[in-house]
DNA sequence: CTGAAAGCGCTTACAG
DNA sequence: CTGAAAGCGCTTACAG
């Protein structure tokens, strides 16, 4: 049995090939009755239009590219995921959504860039957490392709963030609240690089220090890490230089490293015989599924997912369909999740 | 700056459309002097073809897609970053691993095998805990289009798992050699239902008979219990209905169904003040990160993802150039892991 | 080693 | 409401 084509389904109904592509595309123009036949036979021979002979035809595809270093990431999955099902919801581009993972390489993610405007002709990219030259986001507006950053903040791009100050203030305030005085911060690089700079880390700091100030208290660096791991491991060292090298008396830490980092500093409190958070209070940064579930249950900064998944699809749409006039900036709330370790 | 193709690219280098097309695609009958200069013009002019037109001249597309329930779960995302990095290793079809999720829908997975195979003519399926009709197995067969199942089994199919018998009869094995008498499973649905049924819990739970028949002992069926969620909640629910309902005096579990569920009966024990080990030994399955750092810190059983991917790959790569005359069905060796919790 | 021409399977103005 | 024909941007026998 040989695959079909459009010219096997217009002989088999009788047509041409144009009205067999109209039914297909649900263009208006053909009767109806014509139309409910042609469907029922394209369903019954089973056909399926070649979607290459579409995008070419079209001079245009319905590909929406979601591009991050790692697609199986924890914070990734759940954003994928949420894209996902907002589509599906919708019924649009369900199975349009194209992942890829550019392996924490620049180069690699350049590259892409370049072969998903140039060789793809993709209907909108959206980056996660991705730092793509400023070069590259004009050549893709130049091209009419919409692109949405998810974890970013640039020119000429739709740009969808989970608020990071906020989250960095709430989860200070809540520390001081409950009375801490010695606050110690762990965050990922806010410093820019050659390699780029971690955006959200800048953001949940300047949380952090703007939290201490409001209650009339100061930023002391010594009391600052960095974790480029995000890391368990991350975590345990920071532990140990908090405590052991620099013999710091802190009564909190707020791990704006996420609550994989934060795993490590409990890791190190159980350790050395620290209770949480009688001896040391802790928030993480993300609500992992399983930090409900540690002893004690970790007191964390939850990202809504779903509202951030359904927001960038909402936008991503809008802007393929052109009724965006000038780039939205959209910053979501994020939740704290009080648990017993604070 | 409108984009180039290769006509405009041929005229640039005073060469003909074939040409390019060869250098494009290292074809042997070019001269080495030509070849070398349209490469430096492409690269200059930053020329990419369209890739449905490729296909569509080609006939045939590079693109294997991994399809399952959905690509951000757990063991999902594990082994899809496996293979990911796999492909990447070896430089083929990196960024041509289409990754789809069928939303844990039968009629959504059915018509996306059939789209694949007719409407986009990939290379090859890679399947992940799906099962697919007979009839579509065969259709991929008949269009000489390789399938590799992964966590199933099926004629006219590569297969690749994890064995899960092996694992059962470990994990089984180990709480019998470390005393225990009254042993509890947990497993995934293994009876045959109209909406599939988990081929992984079948061999899991044959692997736990089988090490108790080994050691002398009966299976009864009155220490068994089903997860369908395989969630905290799942486990949780089942600790209650051993202890409470069953009245059962088990001293281990075996939680077939994975480390979440095996995390809910942790939260059980917790709650109504049971230690772990000494009162009841248990035994996860997955060997999820954060099972290390519980309190206490679970045996489990865990799965060789990277070997997995990487078998998963060459096999697929193997059946695409059609090296592999047979179905290959591979079985992985699962570890256990032993942690404080046994 | 290189090129002219036909073909891949669709879509889309355009004419009727 | 329907169809003939040109076009999308590649590849590939084939001829030279």
């Amino acid at each position: 049995m040989k695959k079909l084509i459009i010219k096997d389904i217009a002989r088999i109904a009788g047509v041409s090939k144009s009205t067999i592509s109209k039914v297909i595309n649900d263009y208006g123009d053909i009767s109806n009755k014509t139309k409910q036949r042609i469907k029922k036979i394209i369903e019954k021979y089973n056909y399926h239009p070649l979607d290459s002979a579409q995008i070419l035809g079209k001079r245009k595809s319905d590909i929406i590219a979601f591009v991050t270093s790692r697609i199986t990431a924890h914070f990734t999955a759940g954003v994928l995921w949420a894209i996902e099902n907002r589509a599906r919801e919708l019924g649009e581009y369900t199975h349009n959504i194209v992942p890829y993972s550019t392996f924490y390489d620049r180069k690699i993610a350049t590259d892409l860039f370049k072969k998903l405007l140039y060789g793809k002709k993709i209907a909108a990219l959206i980056a996660l957490a991705m730092d793509p030259a400023h070069d590259i986001i004009l050549q893709y507006k130049k091209a009419k392709i919409p692109v949405v950053l998810i974890e970013n903040k640039m020119k000429n791009a739709h740009c969808v963030n989970i608020d990071n100050y906020k989250g960095g203030f709430l989860a200070t305030k809540h520390l001081i609240e409950r009375g801490r005085k010695k606050i110690g911060l762990i965050c990922g690089n806010p410093f820019k690089t050659k390699y780029g700079f971690d955006y959200t880390a800048v953001q949940r700091r300047a949380g952090f220090i703007n939290a201490l100030k409001h209650h009339g208290r100061k930023f002391d660096k010594k009391y600052q890490e960095i974790s480029l791991g995000y890391s368990v491991e991350d975590g345990v060292n920071i532990f140990n230089k908090f405590f052991f090298q620099k013999k710091l008396k802190l009564d909190a830490i707020f791990c704006a490293a996420g609550d994989m980092c934060a795993l490590g500093i409990m890791q190190g409190a159980k350790k050395y015989g620290m209770k949480i958070p009688d001896d040391l209070a802790l928030v993480g940064y993300d609500d992992q599924f399983y930090t409900a579930y540690l002893f004690p249950p970790l007191t964390t900064i939850r990202q809504p997912f779903d509202k951030l998944g359904t927001s960038v699809f909402n936008i991503t749409l809008d802007a393929i369909q052109g009724v965006i006039k000038d780039f939205k900036h959209i910053e979501i709330e994020p939740e704290l999740i009080i648990r017993k370790s604070t």
